[in-house]
DNA sequence: CCGAATTGTTTTAAGCATAAAATGATTCCA
DNA sequence: TGGAATCATTTTATGCTTAAAACAATTCGG
């Protein structure tokens, strides 16, 4: 590197931060961190349930959401709630509604929307599963002091708000 | 909640920390914000992924771990990197041998083992790709101070340890 | 040596996931 | 009011993903 431009790079460094044109790699590292940890988590999870109750996790995902709303959801809703496509959904419930754990039914004010609720056997089934899920989370994040918990959720919280904000560049 | 109940929790509470049979739920919403986090990354990365270069997620990750190992890897080295099934990866080597972006062959010293190396092509469009893919990272990242970063990465590091160690308990 | 583990990969069966196109219902507004 | 736009869902085509079983090659211990 000629010794001038290394020279500017660190007057800028000075200044701002360094700025040499992209120097992004601590950013990738983080991000291959985070998905590490989710990764690996999630895998302990899945396992988890197929073990201790046979179900997966995205059933399991799905019967969560439709525990925190007695009075059912949309499948639209579900589908921006679990961040996944509509056509995933709609495969999801189909098992789901065939294994008796939900009910689904067409809206009476609008035909176009099928409203899901969780079935006496699917929330009794959920209500079981959760319990134990909760020991598993706990168990997963033992090492973490309540102060790490609580600067990771800060931290996670300005991690999405920025994420949200770079997405919302691109299709705004 | 009877009165006395109520006054040996809060006794416990001035010790050590709140102590109720099972208070996980700060856990539990770190894990659901942490999963949120990289459902938002994830999803974003692999549509600008398709619409830019018109390839998935996964084959790029794959191209990302052959990159790093100029040498070649065998099929269970990417397996536990990528932390996916040995027959996930079969397939994906597949697709990608098949569209001319890596070579595969068997290993001369053990018969059983594929050794598998990005070809000409596979490198130089990886190359591409990741030089685009960094900038997006950093994009999503945008909003957070070296210091952040920082930051996260040593809490996610601390997580990491933390939810290896869990799963090591349950299978040694 | 030789049979029993072990290791590396592939196959199988089922389910999950996406994007894009299609379908059907509702709303908007000219 | 009637057509266009929008909305909710499903369908389609393709690819990813897993767990478990099958297969094949190597290593290990007696």
């Amino acid at each position: 590197m000629p010794a001038v431009s290394g020279c500017i790079n660190m007057l800028d460094s000075e200044t701002k931060a360094v700025e040499t044109p992209e120097d992004h790699a601590e950013e990738l590292r983080l991000w291959l961190r985070l998905l590490t940890c989710t990764t690996l988590i999630e895998g302990e999870v899945r396992g988890r349930l197929r073990q201790r109750f046979d179900v997966t996790l995205p059933r399991f995902d799905l019967m969560a959401q439709l525990d925190k709303a007695p009075d059912g959801m949309t499948l639209s809703d579900v589908s921006k709630r679990m961040m996944v496509s509509n056509g995933n959904v709609t495969g999801l419930v189909e098992r789901l509604v065939e294994s008796g754990h939900l009910d689904r039914r067409t809206s009476e004010t609008d035909r176009r929307v099928q409203v899901i609720r969780l079935t006496k056997l699917g929330r009794a089934e959920f209500r079981r599963m959760a319990a134990e899920h909760e020991t598993w989370i706990a168990d997963l994040f033992a090492d973490l002091t309540p102060k790490d918990v609580r600067e990771l959720m800060r931290l996670l919280a300005k991690t999405k708000a920025s994420a949200q904000k770079s997405a919302a560049r691109r299709r705004p």
